[in-house]
DNA sequence: TGGTGTTTAGACTTGG
DNA sequence: CCAAGTCTAAACACCA
């Protein structure tokens, strides 16, 4: 019997649920994040039975979105302006599906009510400061590279292994900006960084000059340190060898990215 | 205005 | 058999 391959399905419907479908375009983009339209191509582009009746399937891939935990809409960055946000894997989905088979997930991915209320939360701090900075950019423009920032939608690279270092539950609190701070490039390794040393030999105490809120609880990084730990090395573990028999992927995660197992 | 996102509902499938 | 998971449809709001 001839391993599954994304060609071998044809025109016929592929075995894998719509969350799976997600996850695995999501996965498969270098940033693990992608907008609704990307979704829907790398879908059309390697599954030709999705090419028809779009608008039924591309419902139910919406309705997966919103519905399932498991997926986060990461607002766009402010100076990269488009339709819809980007959607990614929320870091605790990634073991979603049991040893890489993405037949069937092994039980729904549901926060806990105080893990959404916390993501929310983080979330809208980054939309409304979105809006902060727009309207403080509308006023005082800012040079563009002070948007270089990691914490928006397509600029953070989880696929890049990190240099090694211990990796343990992401301490968010930790990861809090404290207030008030100089201004500084506005990205979360800046962010994270300590403060800069000053030339001034008794520098000014910090003055509140940054008018804007610093979102909290950079979730993306945590998402990144997370797929470091659970999919990076899951990839030196298993390589999908009973694809035969249960359909698992014709991909196993290599180096951040989908490769096919066809030849392994 | 069309694409995107949310929500509800019901039917069907699958696993325990 | 039941609960969980999935699929489909539909209505509606929001926004670029």
């Amino acid at each position: 019997m001839p391993r599954p391959t994304r060609e071998s399905y044809g025109d016929q419907k592929p075995p894998f649920s719509y969350i799976a479908l997600t996850a695995m375009a999501i996965w498969s983009s270098p940033e693990r994040m992608l907008p609704l339209s990307e979704i829907y191509r790398f879908i059309t582009d390697r599954f030709p039975y999705y090419r028809r009746n779009t608008q039924r399937w591309q419902n139910s891939l919406r309705h997966n979105l919103s519905f399932n935990d498991c997926f986060v809409k990461v607002p766009r960055r402010p100076d990269r302006p488009g339709k819809g946000a980007y959607w990614t894997l929320h870091p605790q989905a990634f073991d979603m599906f049991e040893n890489g088979s993405l037949l069937r997930r092994r039980k729904r991915f549901k926060l806990h009510k105080g893990e959404k209320d916390s993501l929310n939360a983080e979330l809208a701090a980054l939309a409304t400061f979105n809006r902060a900075f727009l309207a403080r950019q509308a006023n005082a423009p800012l040079p563009a590279a002070n948007l270089s920032s990691s914490m928006y939608a397509p600029a953070v690279t989880i696929c890049s292994r990190p240099s090694p270092e211990p990796i343990e539950a992401p301490d968010t609190a930790a990861l809090l900006p404290t207030y008030p701070r100089p201004r500084r490039a506005f990205t979360i390794d800046a962010l994270l960084e300590p403060e800069p040393s000053r030339s001034s030999p008794s520098p000014p105490p910090p003055q509140p000059q940054c008018p804007l809120p610093l979102p909290p609880a950079p979730y993306l990084l945590a998402a990144q340190r997370f797929y470091y730990k659970n999919v990076v090395d899951f990839e030196d573990q298993i390589r999908f060898k009973r694809i035969n028999k249960e359909g698992y992927l014709p991909f196993y995660a290599a180096n951040g990215t989908l490769k096919d197992c066809r030849g392994l």
